[in-house]
Parts: C-alpha cells; sequence; structure tokens
DNA sequence: GCGTCAATGCTAAAAATTTAGCATTGACGC
DNA sequence: GCGTCAATGCTAAATTTTTAGCATTGACGC
C-alpha cells in the first residue's frame, strides 16, 4: 500500500502530475503550457527531471525530446485518488459520491450512457449478492 | 469561478485542508493527530492561522480552543473536486467516473444503495430529455 | 560532415513553506 | 480571587521548493 505518495506532491509536482495523468505523456513544452501559472521553461524541465529521479515519472525520447509519462499505471492512480475523494468528501459513501457525480453532469449525459450506467449497477447488484 | 484555490495549496495546507473537510471541523489537536507525519503542535497550529488568514479557514471557540472549520461550503469544494478529478483521471467522462467507482466498491454497495442509484439513474433519463 | 536549432544537465540563488520556541492570554475549579 | 493548565500569538530560523542561467549534447537538413 504505496502510502499515498499524493500526499507528499509539492505543489507544482502536483500539477505536473495532474497534466500529465490527464494527457497520458507530455513533453516539457507541453506541460509547461498547461500550468496556468507557469513558470519558465527551465523551471518546468528542473522539476520534471527531479520528479523522475523521485520516481514518480518515467521518460522516452521523440527525437530530441524527452516524452514523460507517470510512473504508476493510469488504472492504480485512479484508484487511490477515489479513495481520497471518498474520504474527504463523502464520508466514504460511494452512493453519496456517484449521487453528485449524476448532478454535476445531469445535462450532458446521453440517453446511451444512463443504459449503460443502468446496466453496469445491474452487475453489482447480481455480483454483490 | 475560484480559479481553483486547490491548485495553490501547500503540501501542507492541502493536507490539513482534506483533514478539516472530512471531519467538518476540527482542533489543531484533532489535526495534528490525523496528519501521518505531522510536525509538532506549533506547526500545525501556525499553518491553521496562516490558512485562515488567506481566507481558507475559518474558526470559532469552544471554551478555550478553536475549532476550525472550511470557508467554502462542503458541496461546493466537492464540485470543484470532481470536476478536477474527472479532468485528470477520466476524460471527462462521467461515466467512465461512475463506473470506476461502482467497481471500487463492488461489495461494499448493499442492495438497498444501488436501489437508490437506479432511481437516480432514471431521474437523470427524465430531466436529460 | 557540418552548422543550426532545440533540446537537455547541472548548479546555485531566490522564494516559499514549514518548523520550533517563548511569551501571553483566558477558562475553569477550588 | 487566584493558581494552574491548556490554549493562543508571534517571530525568526531551518528546510524545502521553485526558479533561472549557462554550458553541453544530439537530431536533422543541406
Amino acid at each position: 500500500m504505496a502510502a499515498q505518495a499524493h500526499l507528499h506532491l509539492s505543489r507544482r509536482e502536483r500539477q505536473i502530475m495532474d497534466i500529465i495523468h490527464a494527457r497520458g505523456k507530455a513533453t516539457a513544452a507541453e506541460v509547461m503550457e498547461a500550468i496556468p501559472d507557469a513558470p519558465g521553461y527551465s523551471a518546468v524541465r528542473a522539476l520534471l527531471r527531479l520528479m523522475e529521479e523521485k520516481g514518480y515519472l518515467q521518460h522516452e525520447t521523440d527525437g530530441a525530446k524527452y516524452v514523460f509519462m507517470p510512473t504508476m499505471a493510469r488504472e492504480k492512480a485512479r484508484k487511490s485518488a477515489l479513495k481520497q475523494m471518498l474520504q474527504t468528501f463523502f464520508d466514504n459513501s460511494t452512493e453519496q459520491a456517484v449521487a453528485a457525480l449524476l448532478d454535476l453532469s445531469k445535462t450532458k449525459l446521453k440517453q446511451e450512457e444512463l443504459d449503460r450506467l443502468s446496466i453496469l449497477i445491474e452487475q453489482a447488484r447480481k455480483e454483490g449478492r
């Protein structure tokens, strides 16, 4: 149980981590562009290097560039983030969380998506039995 | 649109914010107890004072103690956190997020809760039409 | 092969965060 | 009213984070 690396990230590290998780992978320039109150290019690069050294990121090369991506699988990071969120904002109640999600995007959900969700719930019903 | 205060919190500030949001309110001693790698008592108090000064927290007194609580309503903070999470980990897909939530707590959900969720989806279906 | 341009590595300074210690204040019971 | 204990306010130092600048490396087109 990886002791919530999330909680140890500094402000900039978290911003960068979020961006890279959202995009899957990104170069220094892309990261910089995505940070709202971004510092200079070298600062971003230094952060990326540090984060790689700490084991949060890895990179591959694309021509001369480094393309960074998370070390931890998105799936796993997701789970950990969801748990944290359940605990912080929903008293560990999945039901409350789902309700809030539905509420948040009430108007945006298509009938199709709602159908699929119904099916998921139906499955949970069977499996949980 | 409060420009994501969340993104500006330092590491300790975020830890403290999470704890206080989870509990609704808390004293310095309680916060300290809840931080895994907590610093000393004065450090926690100093942080709380600073965060109040910055407007993230407010406090009321209970005898000699200060009981701190968030300035922003939990409801609102929730929304903002959910949005952030959707963007970072679910490509803004509510469906994916709900699916992940159901998966995360598959075995823990009671039939009752699943029933209520079905109803919520049914409602969304009607309203979204 | 060679020049150019865009990338990186590294180092040290600046800024922000985090911390502890000491002085002070206030509640509460006797 | 008074002493005690637990709380706070404040300040300055330690540590971590954040930053920029300069030197270097490597890809790519001619």
